[in-house]
DNA sequence: TAGTGGAGCGCAATCGATTGCGAAGCTGTC
DNA sequence: GACAGCTTCGCAATCGATTGCGCTCCACTA
């Protein structure tokens, strides 16, 4: 302690108006020279607060499957940014149970859930005092917040460009779902829905599901081109890397993309527009309003406000792979 | 409290062999009921430690361009997963200016740095007794510990391949050095030697700059088919990104790749082998090798060791872009 | 019965900062 | 010269857990 107390040491630090300018400055000057950090723990620990906010992502298995999905990691990385705004740091953690006395233990003061996870009851069950945003779609039975796109109707959108290109046998590559209460339901909905309004006729197998990973896609993919001979299109519902999986294996059986089979993908990850034909897919927009929103949602959240669910516009991204466009621009 | 005293419970929770068996149940009991969590916060204010690394990337403005990058994704991805065996969390930081300050201030038990950096003199100053290791090259002139692959080596590997399969117009598409101590240079090194051992003559004409970004890229090759009329390969040392730009470029300037000119890249971003045409590219192993050496090096200093810095054994990943392998094979 | 030993548990200090409240010192006015 | 009023700073409690040390209580032995 050089000259004066803790106390006054720590109001100048803070620059709190008890303090004289001149004294300020000697400890300023002080604390420089002797190379004094603030010790972050004991200040969280007192101000009750930490600028951490932790990034969930349920893991099932002990995989790193779902750290290779180029979605997850730009969702990180937006959300990184979009928390810079605010000062607060990025706590990355993997759940495969989400343990609900985790919540409680301050390692975060909010908490930013990708998708659902494998036991939304678990979710809801949590206390409504915690800061908490799911990204992923809006269900009515469900307490806690969520930002996310609309599924069903950006599907919908996607397979409707499909038709108004003239597509007619349009097959759906998406992910399982067991329940309804999937993002992978909805975009299947949607689906329907287009082909339902345009009198167009559904079959069964038209529909092909696939997990993450291209060989698991490329299977599905392959799956579909057996099943309908007349294939003239094939939305990927499930994700850009499955887009990209049917277009190899669309090529491999010798149909030209997209002349002979249009495709659209989902997500918009940042290669798919270097791939060799640029990918028309959704883009779930959250680089640009999805993290922003999300962050701000949470904020609130954590001045106190209850915040409701919020719909990020998502929008279709007509590139090249779908037919529409065939000019060969590299932008 | 339930009965006993605060040490007991905290005796109780740590499994304590001073705890008779009946207490320790009962208060387990009685923890459970009362939904209580211990505050991780004051704990690791009292254990000195908080079962945290800081993942640092040098972000030089305030673009988000960096996570944008793939790569750096995948190392994220690639490092949270190896943490995990640690019992350890990730902490992204974004230090636009390396703060000597910032160290002492117990954010993290370690750090995990992501390149050297636009000032490695100031990582050079710091205590050694800070736990930190470096993703990236080893240079004589540094005191900190780095892990990283051999630049040079690879490149030259890269090269020599190409060379293996009759190239002889070796283009070059690589980062910008200013210093000697950048990756890049380390590169281009690398391929400069490998011209000289095979008596290829070189001009500077085949070397072209390029930033991160497609746009870069794209000019960059561009740049690269003007000036060599007579150009049979491109070594894309700056990145798989550049490498996809540049099959672009090439494409659109009439050439075949792999059958005109020939195109290897680096990192082996994970999309690469989905990419119509499978690159050829170095591979960092950073989720294999890279990112569990990074991880064992940061542990033993947290245990109090000195470490010597790594080398990391990457490897060329032989596909189609570079024309060997001529077979379509999905894999 | 008194003394010894060990098992089981509580007291209080500690980690490093923040902050309400009280006290000291200074100035100014009557 | 005394007292009010204001600025500036220190005391001590607090955040929530950990832990060395000492105390209590019971069993066992002489």
């Amino acid at each position: 302690m050089a000259g004066v107390s803790t106390s006054t040491v720590s109001r100048a630090l803070t620059d709190s108006p008890q303090i004289s300018a001149v004294v300020k400055q000697r400890i300023r000057e002080l604390a420089e020279a002797h190379n004094y950090q603030i010790h972050v723990g004991a200040r969280n620990l007192r101000l009750r607060k930490n600028h951490v906010i932790a990034v969930v992502l349920p893991i099932e298995a002990d995989d790193s499957e779902m750290l290779a999905n180029p979605f997850v990691l730009e969702f990180i990385g937006a959300v990184q940014v979009a928390l810079h705004q605010y000062d607060y740091n990025l706590l990355l953690l993997q759940q495969k149970r989400i343990d609900p006395m985790f919540w409680r233990s301050n390692v975060a003061d909010g908490f930013i859930q990708l998708g659902h996870g494998s036991a939304p009851e678990l979710l809801n069950a949590l206390p409504p005092d915690i800061p908490l945003v799911v990204w992923g779609p809006q269900f009515s039975d469900r307490r806690y917040c969520t930002v996310g796109i609309d599924n069903w109707k950006l599907a919908q959108q996607a397979v409707n460009h499909l038709i108004s290109l003239g597509r007619r046998r349009i097959g759906i590559l998406c992910g399982g779902f067991g329940k309804d209460d999937t993002e992978s339901y909805l975009r299947y909905r949607g689906y329907r829905e287009a082909l339902t309004l345009a009198d167009i006729p559904f079959s069964p197998a038209l529909v092909a599901f696939t997990e993450y990973g291209s060989v698991s896609a490329y299977q599905a993919a392959n799956q579909l081109i057996r099943q309908v001979y007349d294939l003239d299109a094939i939305f990927a519902a499930h994700s850009d890397i499955v887009a990209l999986a049917a277009i190899e294996a669309l090529r491999q059986s010798g149909r030209y993309v997209p002349e002979d089979v249009a495709v659209v993908g989902f997500d918009n990850v940042g290669f798919g527009m270097h791939f060799g034909l640029p990918l028309t897919t959704i883009s779930q927009e959250i680089k640009t309003t999805g993290a922003r929103v999300l962050v701000e949602t949470l904020m609130k959240q954590i001045a106190g406000e209850t915040t409701p669910s919020v719909i990020i516009e998502g929008k279709l991204i007509v590139r090249q792979s779908c037919g529409a466009a065939h000019t060969h621009a590299h932008s």
